[in-house]
DNA sequence: GTCTATAATGGGATAGAC
DNA sequence: GTCTATCCCATTATAGAC
């Protein structure tokens, strides 16, 4: 994926189980809460030889923002885009709001410490993850004008609004999906049926 | 509001002083990587002096996150109540809608402190805050079932979900609302309209 | 590639003067 | 009520052995 350093291929298997160790715990606690020694603890190691795969905890915890975002996006664009050329604005919107919650559950160690992060971090890695945060959003009004374009968005909705509205909701999963009991295919669904529906019976 | 120690006024002021500018930071930087230097200096004082008022850190960020929740379940509530006896189901949720998001943009630094510290807590800290969380999930609750049962909710619709779908849209405002520019009324009508109605024209 | 040892800095908290 | 001075400990990061 990203550049490696020159290295034999312990290293690497090693460098990624730190980013996803680190990850997990980033997420969990916080950025300045999150020791470079509870890490190393973790992955079995001594907190000096984490050293030696990333030059600091900044470097560290800024390719667990752009790892994380990246899943998830690129784990998005491949669900809509695999409904083809032929494919309705509807059909699109909802394959990216299935996409985008399967995506965050599974990176969810990444998604999680991504979002519990942003307000925390060195300035210059917050700037490059806010840039990807608005490109993000666009992406979304793109579908949401695309719905709008084929008779499927009323007029007097707002898509700034509209985008809020229905990205608050599949970005919650987050905080309370449990894999476990439930299907993210039968919450997605019942997300959009809402959006599109809304929860008045029509003969109210 | 809650107990104080015996000392004069001007004392008091201090301490409420203390609260917002430590709510301000703690929402801003998280738990860890607030100090209590940075806060005492904020405040113009020693951070020595913060420990005549405040037993420790701890003892600090607890009444903070104690105090955030207490003002917004309190705002919602007297929204709600205002009403009257004979309101409407639809009108009481309205209203709480209204409610939180204005207690929330009121009450700005302790609800972004409230938010952004929840997972980095002493364990007995957060505990208290899941359980209040758990309290004001049942409020909401209640007031989708009183919607159902005045029949504005359909029988299909997941009251847990449902709950969700509104309750991620209004708490999003934090992240985004700028009272400068636009009302909260506007977004809250806006998206109780969309929660109600759908964004799907009628005659689709 | 990982270790031990350690440097340099900054954290929460306390003692006691004023 | 706030100050100065200080204690003790944890942190990031480096140096150099293995």
């Amino acid at each position: 994926m990203a550049r490696r350093k020159t290295s034999s291929n312990g290293a690497n298997a090693t460098r990624e189980n730190l980013l996803k160790l680190a990850a997990r715990i980033f997420g969990m606690q916080g950025y300045s809460a999150t020791t470079m020694r509870t890490i190393a603890e973790q992955a079995g190691i001594e907190a000096a030889s984490i050293y030696y795969h990333f030059s600091s905890k900044e470097e560290l915890v800024d390719e667990i923002m752009e790892d994380g975002a990246n899943r998830i996006v690129q784990h998005l664009r491949e669900r809509v885009e695999a409904l083809g050329p032929d494919a309705t604005a509807e059909q699109r919107f909802r394959a990216a709001v299935l996409g985008q919650m399967s995506g965050l559950v599974q990176h969810g160690d990444f998604a999680l410490a991504h979002r519990s992060l942003l307000g925390q971090l060195p300035e210059k890695v917050r700037d490059r993850q806010i840039k990807r945060r608005d490109r993000h959003q666009k992406l979304w009004d793109g579908l949401l004008e695309e719905l709008r374009a084929s008779g499927q968005l009323r007029d007097d909705v707002d898509i700034h609004l509209a985008r809020i509205f229905i990205l608050s909701s599949i970005n919650s999963v987050l905080s309370w999906f449990n894999p476990g009991k439930g299907s993210l295919e039968r919450v997605s669904e019942q997300f959009c049926d809402m959006f599109f529906e809304g929860v008045r019976p029509k003969s109210g």
